[in-house]
DNA sequence: CTGAAAGCGCTTACAG
DNA sequence: CTGAAAGCGCTTACAG
C-alpha cells in the first residue's frame, strides 16, 4: 500500500498534524520535528494524495482545456503552450478534444465539473453550454464567443483578413474568392472574412466565399474547392481561412493545371510552426499562438484567484503576414 | 455553494445513502424513492464530486500521458487518438508535454502519482523513472523500453528501415544516408536504422547516419543538413527518420540548387494526416497512429484492470510505405 | 427496501 | 511548538 500521512507520523514519532504541517510549511515547527518527519518521508517513500487535498481545499489546480482536435496542427500547438504554460504555475491539464460536436462538448463539460476543475479554457463553439449550468466556472474562451460574460482572446482576424486580401490585389488578382469554416457561428474567425468582404469592396470587387461545412475533413474540403473552380475558372486568388484548406487547394489546382502563383495566387491562415516546417513556401497570416495561450491562461488564472478585471473581457492580439511563394 | 448528496437527500426526504444509492445504481430501491431522488437531483442541478468519489474508491478513472510535444503532428495525433479512446471509456487525461527532459520527466511522473492516476502512457525517454520508485503504477510505453517489465507498443521500425532504404536502391540511388534523432537511446525507434544498415550491407554498400541531438529544434536540424551536404556533395538519396525532418531537407536541398527528386530522393517517416495535407507529395513510411493508441490504451486498461498477460509485453504493428513524388 | 456509522487521506481551527 | 477532533463529499458494510 502506498504511504499515507499517519503511516510518515508514525515512523516519525509525531501526530498526522505535524506532519500536515510541515508538508505544508504551515505553522511553527522546531527544526529537529521537521528533520525527523522528512527523513521518515524520505525513508518510506511518501507522497501526499493530491485528490484527498483537494478535497479538502475545494481546490485542485485543475483545468479543463476543450479544444476541437490536438491532431490539427493549430490546437496541437495551441495546446502544447497552454499545458506547458499551467504546468510552470503548477496547474495540471485535463484534455478534451471536442471535434466541434455538441454532444461532445457537453458530456466533457459534465466530466470537467465533476472533477472539480479550477477553470476551463475552451475553443469550442456551442453557446448553450454556459446557461445550461447555473454556477458556471472560470472560463475563457480562445476565438469563440459564447456569453457577453466570458471573456475572449483571439488574435486580430479582421486585420488578417484585410491584410491577407490586400495582398492579392497588390499582386494584381482580378477574381479573388475567400474560403471559410462554418459561417453561421458567431466566432471572430469570422471577422477574416469581413475583412475580405470589406476590402472587396472598397477595391469595387465582389466579395464571393466558400464555405466548408465541416473544415475538419479533407473530403469535405476537397468538395468544396472543385466546385469552387467549376464555378470560378477565372480565379486567380484565393484567401483559404487556414493553412490546410490552402494546402489542400494548392495541391487540388495542380490537378487543374493551374499554376501557382503564376495562374493562382493563395494565402491562408495560422502560420504554425509544423506548416511552416512542411510548407515553408506558403503565403499567410500568423496568429500569436504562445501569446494567445498565455494570454487565456493569464486571464483564467485571474478569474480563479478572484482579481479579474473587467476591461479585459476581449484580448485582441496582433497578426503577421509571412510571404512565401504562393503570392 | 455546489448542491452535495446531503441537500439531495434532504430534498427527496430520504437519507444520503439512499441517493448514493440510486446514484450508483446498488442495492435495491424502490421506483418511487428512485423518482424522488432523481427529481431532487435535477430540481438542484445535482453533479456528483469526482474528487470526493475517487478518494473512497482510490480510483480516479484518470490517466496520464507524457509526450514530448503535442504541437508536433505525430504526438499531436496520438494525443488525439488516445484522449478520444480514453473519453469512450471513461477515462480522463491528463496531459504531459515533456520535451523530453529528464527535469520535466520526473516532476510530470510525480505529480501523476500524487494525482492517483490510474495508470500512464508515456512516449518519453528517461529510464530511471520507473525503477526510482518503488511501487510503480500501470504503465504502458509507445516506442521507448523503459524496463524489460514495461510492456511497449510501437510499429515495425525495422520494417520501415528496410522498406524506405530498398525504395531508394530500387530508385537507383547510389549514395544514400541516414538522418536519425539522438541515437544513444534505446528507442525501437533505432530499429529504423538498424533497417537501413542491413539492407546498405546487403547491397555493399556504407552505411552513414548523420543524428540530430535535439530533434525537436528546426535550427538544429538545418545546421546539421548544412553539414551532410557538405561532406557528401554527391548524396542523392537520403531516408529522415521523421517527416520534419525531411521537409527541412527538401527545403534546404533546394537552396543547394538540388532537384528533388532528379538529384536527390528523399524519404521521410511517420505519415501523419497533418503531413498528408500540407505535404502531400512527400514519400514516406505511414505508421498506423490510432491503431498504436489503440492498442496502448487496451494493453494499459487490461493492466489497471488486473487481467494482464505477459505475451503482450511488446506489440509490433505494421507500417506503410507510401510512395509520393519525392522518390 | 432504507438509514446510521465509519472511513477514504488530508487539513485546519482550537486547545494546551 | 504539538496533538485530538472535526470535516471535505462521498460509499460501503452492517443493521434493521
Amino acid at each position: 500500500m502506498k504511504p499515507k500521512i499517519s503511516d510518515v507520523a508514525k515512523v516519525a514519532g509525531v501526530s498526522p498534524t505535524t506532519v500536515s504541517r510541515v508538508l505544508n510549511n504551515r505553522g511553527y515547527i522546531s527544526q529537529e520535528t521537521r528533520d525527523n518527519v522528512e527523513r521518515a518521508m524520505k525513508k518510506l517513500n511518501y507522497f501526499p494524495n493530491d485528490v484527498a487535498r483537494s478535497l479538502f481545499n475545494k481546490r485542485t489546480n485543475l483545468i479543463g482545456i476543450i479544444v476541437p482536435q490536438t491532431s490539427n496542427p493549430f490546437f496541437g500547438e495551441l495546446t502544447f503552450h497552454i499545458e506547458s504554460i499551467c504546468a510552470s504555475l503548477h496547474y495540471k491539464v485535463l484534455l478534451c478534444n471536442s471535434l466541434n460536436r455538441v454532444d461532445k462538448e457537453k458530456s466533457y463539460w459534465e466530466m470537467l465539473m465533476r472533477n472539480q476543475v479550477d477553470g476551463v479554457i475552451a475553443v469550442t463553439y456551442n453557446r448553450g453550454l454556459v446557461n445550461a449550468h447555473e454556477k458556471p466556472l472560470p472560463i475563457v474562451t480562445i476565438d469563440h464567443y459564447l456569453s457577453p460574460t466570458i471573456p475572449v482572446v483571439s488574435s486580430d482576424n479582421y486585420a488578417g483578413g484585410v491584410q491577407a486580401t490586400e495582398l492579392l490585389i497588390a499582386k494584381g488578382c482580378q477574381h479573388i474568392l475567400h474560403i471559410n469554416g462554418p459561417l453561421k457561428l458567431e466566432t471572430p474567425a469570422n471577422l477574416r472574412r469581413k475583412g475580405y468582404e470589406t476590402v472587396m469592396q472598397e477595391h469595387g470587387r465582389t466579395a464571393i466565399t466558400y464555405e466548408i461545412a465541416n473544415a475538419l475533413n479533407r473530403g469535405e474540403q476537397q468538395k468544396v474547392i472543385a466546385q469552387l473552380f467549376r464555378e470560378h475558372p477565372q480565379v486567380d486568388g484565393i484567401f483559404a481561412s487556414d493553412d490546410l484548406i490552402a494546402a489542400t487547394l494548392i495541391a487540388e489546382a495542380q490537378k487543374y493545371g493551374k499554376h501557382i502563383p503564376k495562374d493562382l495566387k493563395v494565402i491562408g491562415y495560422d502560420g504554425t510552426e509544423t506548416c511552416q516546417t512542411l510548407l515553408p513556401s506558403l503565403t499567410t497570416i500568423r496568429q500569436p499562438i504562445e501569446l494567445i495561450a498565455q494570454k487565456a491562461v493569464e486571464v483564467l488564472l485571474k478569474e480563479i484567484e478572484g482579481d479579474y478585471e473587467q476591461e479585459e473581457m476581449d484580448i485582441c492580439l496582433p497578426v503577421q503576414l509571412i510571404e512565401g511563394t504562393t503570392t
